[in-house]
RNA sequence: GCCCGGAUGGCGGAAUCGGUAGACGCAGCGGACUCAAAAUCCGCCGGCCUUGCGGCCAUGAGAGUUCGAGUCUCUCUCCGGGCACCA
């Protein structure tokens, strides 16, 4: 038998699915459905083996859920704005259009290769005008819904460019290309109201079961719902307006402890001092300059100046307590205002520290309480703990309880009220981009904001555009941008901002259903396909693009786009772990910097040591980490694809590692496993693919023991798969291999053999599709394994009534002993007793205690 | 800084409920075949002690709960993801 051959063999079956439109579906409501969804990529480039990960742990979902009789729904597209394409508009003077097409030609190209269960007839990229002005219409329905709002926000400027920045485009607060301070700046900007549905999001977490424990209690601390004391300070010394000073506390059980109180700087009355105070203006613009991530913000020295003015302590009279402006406080959480309690509020007391505030404690010193080392006490909440300052209640309770006792009594006495308030924010979606979807809203001077009618869409980007300047270009582009007012005919000016690149990708999924309609949606195709079974991406997905989509399929239910029921769209998610790869690299000369070279640049030996190939001198050898082009530890599709064959680049990805962890690619991983195909490719010159089936009912010895093994494997293999344990589900195949030979000279062996083999052409079909068809045509099958439903094992064989136990002696194991599946704790008792091993450490005497644990193991405590 | 994960042989990992730690694979070593090599096949493969039987140690570190802990609790270390304009 000459050796498998996937170059020849991989095409001719991606040929046949194609021209039997395999996984082209349509709505049927005779069959039951299954959506499995992979995150659709953005287009970079290329398709690099990180790609091929993620999607053959779809693509195996997707093909075993048919093979169980599902009508399986299996898209891909494109997620096609975003910066990157822009950038390349910059670099090398390209088009982002062209840029973002040519890259989805060549990536499609690469996945076909892949041998993918897509249906590509649903395929879309979101810069198709069909695709974003569905989106448009979405926005315009939102926006009458009252789910859209326009208000303030700060975005990172670059005072030299003159334009927005990312805060990936800001590099130790300057300018990636400019170089210059960014500095925060407050625009006007559209607003998803996501703040409105905090509450329903946080509920509904609770019913996302098969979502990943660690993804949902991500989402339930982003939402962060807390409840806490609003109240208004009574100011001496503010300006006219500003007499009083709200703020919100989670904490009021400290507010005895209180010592300060301190303002954001963008803060209303933050702004107001500046007036006639350059001190503060100073300090305040200082401030600004910082991007506007959160990250930035904390990580940030803690800085604070002091205003003059005073508040008045509603619990303390007589006490005032001083107002600074503090650079780490937000003005988009609470009021942008708070109280300092340093005693028990580690940032507080660094704070108080640096300004020489009083620290006053609210709590008794308890064990551990050591605030003489500069660290607060911070109470626990569900632990009852001794106030020496209590607002109400006893002097013992959980911070829980004195937080509700607090409460109650400041609202007993008109000093603010329990509110329940949310950290998550409104989803701002306005982008000073040109590669985005255009936002359908003229500004006319007459008519104010003005919804660009259904009839008018969709808003198209124009093409004639540049990039020698920074800013964004549909700013410039007049004849684009000025317009008549929909309603007066007044000239106007269309709106220039586009949308945030996660409009686009919180919605794709219900495209899917019914990707070429004329709507956004098609209701019968929404019901029939929604909601997605199977979700899988990359975790870091798990907080942003997941919440909006959330909130996304809320909103277009209440705007009619999606049926009942679709309100989390994501009924099972899992997350993914990344490909990585170690790094080659050499010092450059002189410099403080290193040159990285591809693996395919060198060669790699087996003690650690690497060389280059141009020079055949050594290279260092880095650690393996996430493949990036930067690094150059990246490995192309389509020299695996070209040596080995796509089935062995997934079968390796499906090996090693469990899919939601790292997993690194060597070559000697890939080796191994294009070598373990060519090993069950040789089976069949061993094993008779005619032999009459006839002779498994006479199986005996190795052969049934063989059957035995084939028949649990099945059984295995169904639940590893149905829970993405793929590395365990290939380590069963091995075994069930090694198995084989042994089955030979029993009665019924050859039988046995074929129906072993036969069964892991159908069980690995969905991790090696190609190569598992073709050895399946082999044994002279006519109907492909695509058309082929999952093989059932049977019950007879898959019993085991006898069972081994380990013997410990205090804990320690010494011996094992068989008995009946069903043995009774005595017999299991009398016999472990009886064995020598034991009888050693018990030396005559009886034991203690005998822990018998039926059908696992026993104990003997001496 | 804040939120969330992870850590098991030389390497990737297995151990469904707290019940035989290291399945399966990779690398390595030894052997067979070969003029030789490749390919293939067979065997060994956590550490220490022991001729052997076997014993002791060992799941990032330290403590605790338990007859029994990789698994549960607490403290710590290191690594990774996210932090709202990367997608």
């Amino acid at each position: 038998m000459a050796r498998y051959n996937a170059s020849e063999i991989e095409p001719k079956w991606q040929k046949y699915w194609e021209t039997e439109r395999s996984f082209e579906v349509t709505s049927d409501e005779n069959k039951p459905k299954y959506y499995v969804l992979d995150m659709f990529p953005y287009p970079s480039g290329r398709i690099h083996i990180g790609h091929v990960r993620n999607y053959t742990i779809g693509d195996v979902i997707a093909r075993f859920k048919r093979s169980c009789g599902y009508n399986v729904l299996h898209p891909m597209g494109w997620d096609a704005f975003g910066l990157a394409a822009e950038n390349a508009a910059m670099e090398r003077k390209i088009h982002p259009k062209s840029w973002t097409y040519d890259n989805i030609a060549a990536m499609r190209a690469q996945l076909k290769t892949i041998g993918l269960s897509f249906d590509w007839s649903r395929e879309f990229a979101t810069c198709d005008p069909e695709y974003y002005a569905q989106q448009q219409h979405l926005f315009l329905d939102m926006l009458e819904a009252g789910l859209i709002t326009r208000k303030s926000s700060t975005v990172n400027w670059d005072p030299v460019d003159q334009t927005v920045l990312a805060n990936e485009q800001v590099i130790n607060g300057k300018g990636w290309r400019s170089g210059a301070t960014v500095e925060r700046r407050a625009l006007t900007q559209w607003f998803f109201r996501i703040s409105e549905m905090a509450d329903e999001l946080l509920q509904a977490i609770d019913g996302l079961t098969r979502w990943p424990e660690k993804v949902r209690l991500m989402q339930r601390n982003w939402i962060g719902k807390s409840h806490g004391l609003r109240f208004a300070f009574e100011t001496r010394g503010a300006p006219e307006g500003f007499e009083t000073l709200e703020v919100y506390t989670t904490r009021p059980d400290t507010f005895l402890g209180a010592s300060f109180a301190a303002i954001s700087p963008d803060h209303p009355l933050a702004l107001a001092l500046e007036d006639g105070h350059p001190e503060l203006a100073a300090f305040n613009a200082e401030c600004r300059r910082m991007g506007t991530s959160e990250e930035e913000l904390e990580r940030a020295e803690k800085r604070g100046f002091d205003t003059g003015l005073t508040v008045l302590h509603p619990l303390r009279e007589g006490m005032e307590l001083p107002v600074y402006v503090a650079n780490f406080i937000l003005m988009d959480y609470g009021t942008g205002a708070i109280y300092g309690c340093p005693a028990h509020d580690q940032r507080d007391l660094d704070f108080a520290r640096k300004y020489g505030l009083p620290v006053i404690d609210v709590f008794a010193a308890q064990e551990g309480n050591d605030r003489v080392a500069d660290s607060a006490f911070v109470p626990p909440k569900t632990e009852p703990v001794r106030y020496i300052r209590p607002i109400a209640g006893p002097d013992v309770m959980t911070g829980s309880e004195a937080v509700g006792a607090a409460i109650a009594h400041c609202e007993a006495k008109g000093i603010g009220e329990g509110v329940t308030n949310f950290r998550l924010r409104d989803w701002g979606l306005s982008r000073q981009r040109y590669w985005g979807c255009p936002i359908p809203i003229v500004h006319c001077d007459v008519c104010g904001i003005v919804a660009v009618p259904k009839a008018d869409l969709p808003i198209k980007l124009p093409e004639d555009v540049t990039f020698d300047r920074p800013g964004n270009p549909l700013d410039r582009h007049t004849a684009w941008r000025d317009v008549p007012c929909p309603s007066c005919g007044a000239p106007a000016r269309r709106e220039t901002d586009t949308m945030d690149t996660f409009v686009d990708s919180s919605w794709y999924f219900a495209r899917f259903t019914a990707p070429r309609s004329e709507q956004p949606t098609v209701a019968e195709d929404a019901a029939y396909w929604m909601n997605v079974d199977q979700y899988i991406g990359g975790i870091e997905h798990a907080i942003l693009h997941l919440l909006y989509s959330r909130f996304f399929a809320r909103a277009m239910q209440k705007t009619g786009h999606l049926p009942a029921g679709c309100e989390e769209p994501f009924s099972a998610l899992f997350t993914q772990g990344m490909v990585c790869h170690e790094v080659f690299y050499r010092p450059r000369e002189g410099q403080d910097a290193v040159d990285y070279f591809l693996p395919d640049e060198v060669d790699r030996r087996g003690d650690g040591t690497a060389i280059l190939l141009a020079d055949g001198q050594p290279v260092e050898v880095g650690p393996s980490i996430k493949m990036s082009k930067s690094k150059k530890n990246v490995v192309d599709t389509d020299a695996i694809v070209e040596q080995f064959g796509a089935d062995t680049a997934r079968w390796f990805m499906l090996s090693d590692s469990p899919p939601d962890r790292d997993v690194e690619w060597t070559a000697a991983g890939v080796e191994g496993a294009w070598r373990f195909l060519q090993r069950v490719w040789r089976l069949l010159d061993d094993i008779d693919p005619t032999s009459d089936m006839a002779g498994l009912s006479e199986a005996s010895g190795t052969a049934l023991a063989l059957r035995q093994r084939t028949h649990r494997t099945i059984d295995g293999v169904t639940a590893d798969i149905e829970g993405f344990a793929f590395n365990k589900a290939v380590a069963r195949i091995h075994e069930l291999y090694n198995a084989i030979g042994s089955a030979a000279e029993a009665p019924g062996g050859r039988a046995a053999q074929r129906e072993a083999l036969e069964t892991m052409a159908r069980l690995m079909n969905p991790m090696a599709p190609h190569f598992t068809e073709e050895l399946w045509s082999r044994f002279g099958h006519e109907t492909p394994l695509v058309e082929m439903p999952w093989p059932a094992a049977d019950p007879a064989l898959t019993r085991d009534d006898r069972v081994t136990l380990p013997i410990q002696v205090n804990g320690k194991r010494r011996g094992e002993v068989e008995v009946a599946r069903d043995a009774d704790r005595a017999t299991i008792e009398d016999l472990a007793l009886s064995q020598a091993a034991v009888a050693r450490f018990l030396n005559g005497k009886a034991p203690k205690k005998v822990i018998v644990v039926p059908g696992r193991i026993v104990n003997v405590v001496l």
